[in-house]
DNA sequence: AGACGTTAAATCTCGGCGTGAAGTAAGCAG
DNA sequence: CTGCTTACTTCACGCCGAGATTTAACGTCT
């Protein structure tokens, strides 16, 4: 049922640089010494693996700390400037392309309005001329960096071939992309491997790693916008489904024929909570028409106590706790994190209620091993969990420099 | 943040005595040769694996093809008179307690009758009897059993420690079970190894390796009886959760705030489509009194085109539909396998319907990915899913056998 | 200052792994 | 019986991690 490959002794090599490099990547600093008692490695295979590894530049030593009358540990750390990551985030108004060094702090940005027109190509080349400027602007190489994480929206098609971030393909309904064969169009840009996922799903990753996902292995993060997404963690691990689209959350039903929804279904979660749907019910609102200031109209009027307001909040609530107590119920997290600009906006008033509808909802064991809680993360999260997926490529790989130089070089 | 463990060079002949093991199970009699090309491995390796394997007895050579001229191809196959697997189904009205070879084919089986009382004691007591019966019928001698599966009603905590089956807590409201340390009390009665869990899951298990889940990787079986449930399987594993309840559809919201349902929410899918609910809205029968008879009458009643019984199911169809649609846009599955009794009753009769407003209801995209069929396992697949969690573990090991044997000669 | 104890890190030996090449076994055709 | 083809086995090699041993780097005590 689950053929794992076969392995040669090398694996093993790059198993534990893997394991090292990420348990000094999340862990800060450390000895040797305790590096060998966290990972369960020997002592002499850590020093032989970090001997490596700071022969590849990949970790550097950072002082040391007494020990008891002994000699004192050398501390070890992921090298931040070897190498650099590109998150790019392409949202519905603009394109974000971000450069990181390995640490994931910010070097540079640059900013493209992206106004009526989403047509591919001209995305693809708002993309292109961004990696050029944060690159030229931090003056860092192509050739050193890792690779580029993209976060889209629609659901996307990964790839399964030798360069699977070029063959990834877009379904993306907002943007009237059908099909669009978007990593072949960047791979024409640049040579460079490249990561593509939905954004509500970085923005997911960036949650884990960093935000209010951090140190759990199962999580929802539901990400609450316009419409509503929500990005599934499994074990550590991104649930993808077959293909790449698990997670469709804003179109589960909560009144089964209930109200329209964009999808062409009725009654989904999306058309009654979506920041869209509650904007355009609360007062007519044309959709698409600046919906961060009717859902804070929205909100003041409740917080005024104007019945009609509170009601549709109070429905609301009612809804995403129902909704989320559906995703406890199948999907048994640790943890649930509200996101998106909408949740950041509605969550602090809604919060106590979604939980208490959940409770009333959900099943009272696995209900009782999960807390909800509203994301911490600014606004650029989505480039940053974009900035993650080649990072967790890297991490997994055992510290591996892509053989894309050549290729870079060449071009 | 997926800290995989440490990995010592033994581990290496572990993973391919594991890899060509599985591959010999599920691909039949293959020679050394195709054995090698299929796993990757070296011819070496492969002879190296497997005189290892036939030493200890875990495969056999089974005839030989003749090739092109050539030396012929000495064909191995798994042992399966060498160890043996117990599955266990404890259902509403009975415990059924069956023996199986590793090639899973029965070799006994006994019933005892579960009345009214559920006592955990009692049925811990049966199982014991049960397990006696099984192996002094077939003459298998208990050393001899790698483990026993055990299907359980409702919600299984999996334990953590070195004897992870014997610390299983289960929940199970049907029976009044709460927090009943099922595995402890099973182990005073046996030192063998357990496997504790969701019979629904269990039966999902059985779906994958011999139903309609066969080959696909991602798949949800749906299991419709009295109650409403699921089984998720995601790249070839079943999808546990953080405390192993994932998959809990029945109490998803079809419609929130609608008809009352015995987990004490409202508008749960159960509460529409559940065999016991169909019924008592069919003819107002008081639960649990003979669901299957009373389903089986409505379906009769339905196909004789009494109009309020075309009605409801009509209604059940589209429910369910839409909750499937539910389904495959969160776990985006390759295939939805409707199974369970009353699954099966109706299943003919609604699965056109189902299928069609499932894709009303579901994202075209993964909706157009994913096939809904129904299941084709007889009634006795909950204990053959029980029997494949320690066969799962078996194979994993590499063909490892389990070191009660000195356990089992003691007692 | 120098010897000593203590702890950290590097080095070395050892058994074990899979690969790939070379060698052997087992059939068939002429 | 010879030669050919194909299946399998054996073996040298490079590499791995564990664990023991050695070296390094400090504080402290005399």
């Amino acid at each position: 049922m689950t053929p794992r490959g076969k392995q040669t002794v090398r694996d093993l090599r790059r198993s534990s640089r893997s394991t090292l490099l990420r348990h000094l990547y999340f862990h800060g600093p450390l000895s040797r010494q305790e590096l060998g008692t966290a990972t369960g490695l020997s002592a002499g295979s850590v020093s032989n693996v970090t001997g490596e590894l700071l022969t590849d530049g990949l970790i550097e030593e950072c002082g040391s700390v007494e020990s008891d009358g002994g000699r004192p540990r050398i501390l070890l750390r992921v090298a931040p400037g070897q190498a650099h990551l590109v998150g790019i985030d392409i949202g519905e108004t603009q394109v974000r392309v971000t450069l990181f060094d390995l640490a994931l702090t910010e070097l540079a940005s640059a900013d493209q309005p992206l106004l009526a027109a989403h047509d591919p190509e001209r995305v693809v080349r708002m993309i292109a001329s961004g990696l050029d400027q944060v690159l030229t602007a931090a003056g860092v190489p192509a050739e050193n960096v890792l690779g580029i994480g993209i976060g889209v929206p629609g659901i996307v098609e990964q790839g399964t071939g030798a360069d699977p971030g070029a063959d990834t393909v877009v379904y993306g309904q907002t943007f009237g992309w059908d099909a669009v064969p978007f990593g072949r169009m960047l791979r024409e840009h640049t040579p460079l491997p490249l990561y593509v996922d939905n954004g509500a799903k970085t923005l997911g990753q960036a949650e884990m790693w960093f935000g209010a996902g951090r140190g759990s292995r199962h999580a929802v993060v539901a990400l609450f916008g316009s419409g509503v997404g929500a990005c599934v963690i499994a074990d550590g691990v991104r649930f993808r489904g077959a293909t790449s689209s698990a997670g469709e959350w804003g179109h589960t039903k909560v009144h089964v024929g209930g109200r329209p929804c964009r999808c062409g279904s009725r009654g989904c979660l999306e058309a009654y909570v979506g920041a869209e749907a509650l904007v355009e019910r609360w007062d007519g609102t044309v959709p698409g028409t600046s919906e961060k200031a009717g859902l804070a109209a929205l909100l003041r009027a409740a917080e005024d106590g104007q019945p009609g307001a509170v009601a549709l909040l109070d429905e609301a609530a009612e809804l995403l706790g129902a909704s989320i107590a559906d995703l406890v119920n199948l999907f048994n997290p640790e943890r649930i994190v509200i996101g998106g600009w909408a949740g950041l906006l509605l969550g602090p008033r809604l919060l106590p209620a979604i939980g208490e509808a959940a409770t009333r909802h959900a099943l009272a064991y696995p209900r009782s091993r999960t807390t909800i809680t509203l994301s911490d993360l600014g606004p650029d999260a989505v480039t940053l969990g974009a900035a993650t997926l080649p990072l967790t490529h890297f991490l997994d790989s055992g510290g591996e420099m892509p053989d894309h130089l050549a290729a870079v070089a060449a071009v």
